[in-house]
DNA sequence: TTTTTTATGTCAGCCTTGTTGACATATCTC
DNA sequence: GAGATATGTCAACAAGGCTGACATAAAAAA
């Protein structure tokens, strides 16, 4: 079965015959990718549902401790969803007591948001969870591994958004 | 704010005062993870509305075209989801003309599931799209970083699951 | 100062994709 | 023939996306 059927033919037939595999769709990496990520989300997800919080609740919270005084229009941008959708989990947040939100004090229509110390325990609990097994991987890998890795998921990042998710990485603490 | 609130202090405190911060969590990867994860299922995304399927219809018909002949048991082993989950999603493939199931040969339970015509230039375009993502960052990255890289992603993975997927890996085609 | 824009909140309803539990059928194995 | 196995299906529910509409307070502009 040919691959590039719906693709211009890079070589010409009598160079290239039907039976070569095509290698330019890399895609060990995009299974690999699918099956990391999978794993990488489920520990959390196992520690949120004894909160009865799910990823939406991992995601608010992990952002707003790492980013003390985030605004609802900044979280809106990180997370790329609608403010109906973020409303409904960080409202959960909020109302147990893992998030507070306080009135802006130079734009008193922004709130910013802080984690209580409860959130913050969570958010570390979990972010602890995450770093182990990426520690691990990279151990398994070698120590220039981090660096590289690093750099291959942020190329992957649309150009449009890179710069400015670098900008925030380099920032909080 | 103390990032070690629940783990044992691996320095005394003597040593690290409170103002250090914390190393062991590398939140930068955890958080370019979670950017590059979102932009890289966003592309098929796109396409997919125009067909009214969603993700799960693209991790049934991409595993489904790598692995022509695949079972039900085998697909629900790869993706983790229940019967009745897939069979939703699956069905509407099979209805739509993406994808072929026979009944077995040996045993007549089976169902082989393979990607017809259509099914199979819909995955590689989709397919293809990815991994345009992904070879532009490994070129900004260097020709090393394609093999660390899928070393770090196996790594990633349960090690319950991590043998069972990198024979997959290696097996079709 | 009035008007407009901005930041946020909220209601209502819909969709996709996951879940559990129950049950049916065909086929294979013992 | 009896039980185990592979699959299919019905019903109900939950999480977390979405759109559209509308409300309020505060800032910014006219």
């Amino acid at each position: 079965m040919s691959v590039m059927v719906s693709t211009p033919v890079l070589h010409p037939a009598s160079a290239v015959p039907s039976e070569a595999p095509d290698t330019s769709v890399p895609y060990e990496l995009i299974e690999l990718f699918f099956f990391a990520y999978r794993d990488f989300v489920g520990d959390p997800d196992r520690i949120l549902a004894d909160y009865g919080f799910g990823r939406a609740h991992h995601r608010v919270l992990h952002f707003v401790e790492r980013r003390p005084g985030l605004t609802i229009a900044e979280l809106l941008d990180i997370l790329q969803i609608t403010k109906q959708s973020l409303n409904r989990v960080l409202k959960e947040l909020v109302e147990t007591g893992f998030v507070e939100s306080r009135t802006g004090t130079q734009d008193k229509r922004q709130r910013n948001l802080y984690a209580t110390q409860a959130g913050r325990e969570l958010a570390v609990r979990l972010a602890q969870l995450q770093g182990r097994r990426i520690n691990g991987a990279l151990a398994q890998v070698g120590p220039e591994a981090g660096e590289i890795v690093a750099r291959y998921l942020a190329g992957l990042i649309d150009p449009s958004e890179r710069r400015k998710v670098q900008d925030a990485l380099a920032g909080p603490r």
